[in-house]
DNA sequence: CGATATACTTCATCTGTCAATGTATTTCTT
DNA sequence: AAGAAATACATTGACAGATGAAGTATATCG
């Protein structure tokens, strides 16, 4: 994990509704699938990712239920409200426009003696 | 401020450092470029931007000093290190890679059965 | 003379991250 | 069959960065 996750501080609940407008998921996958979009370059802490729903759930933008008794350990999968959905929408505008004032903030200007 | 500002948490050593990079400056000077930069959709809080500077004299990225005693309030001036110098650079990289993270995190993926 | 702008400082509090630890089941290896 | 590794979730205490609030001080403008 190269990036330093302080970086990444307050996107961890928009990453995790993207993966939720999908489709329903789980902790370990969504997780999974995170290392896979990065090519492994980065992975939340589990302690991370289940704060996370914690917080979601109490602000309404998902809800949860436990999957059907099949083989392996059991999974408490995740499902997007609207209020998740308006939410993630939003979040991504906000990541647009921060990602151009970071641009515009993390740039040298050019000394312009006429400015 | 559209930004919420946990989105830009750990930036803003790096936003600070840029400036540092272009030449000397104090916390008022600084804060006015980033309002500027940003069209008045930015600005530290005072509380912030200050913490902010003891951090990083602490870290050695960078020095401070006071400036002449000329007309208006006095001010403290601060010089970037060559550590601190590093540092940017090495944030600047980070950010160019976290941006790339981010874009694939928050994109959602066509539904590929091939795959 | 009072308001406003410039300029810096400190402290208490809040929030998100995470190391550490624990529980439980299944699958793979030897 | 025993032990290791992978799957899967949960909780707690500590830490770091951001910030509201309050304070200090000087200069300018009406």
């Amino acid at each position: 994990m190269s990036i330093s996750a302080d970086i990444l501080r307050g996107h961890t609940d928009t990453i995790i509704l993207t993966q939720l407008m999908e489709k329903d998921s789980y902790g370990y996958e969504i997780n999974k699938n995170v290392q896979k979009r990065t090519q492994g370059q980065y992975e939340f802490k589990e302690a991370t990712l289940y704060t996370a729903f914690k917080r979601m759930e109490k602000s309404g933008w998902i809800t949860a239920y436990w999957g059907e008794d099949g083989p392996g350990a059991r999974r408490r999968y995740y499902a997007i409200t609207q209020a998740g959905k308006d939410e993630w929408k939003r979040r991504n505008e906000e990541w647009r426009e921060t990602r151009e004032l970071l641009d515009a903030l993390l740039t040298m200007e050019e000394n312009n003696e006429s400015d």
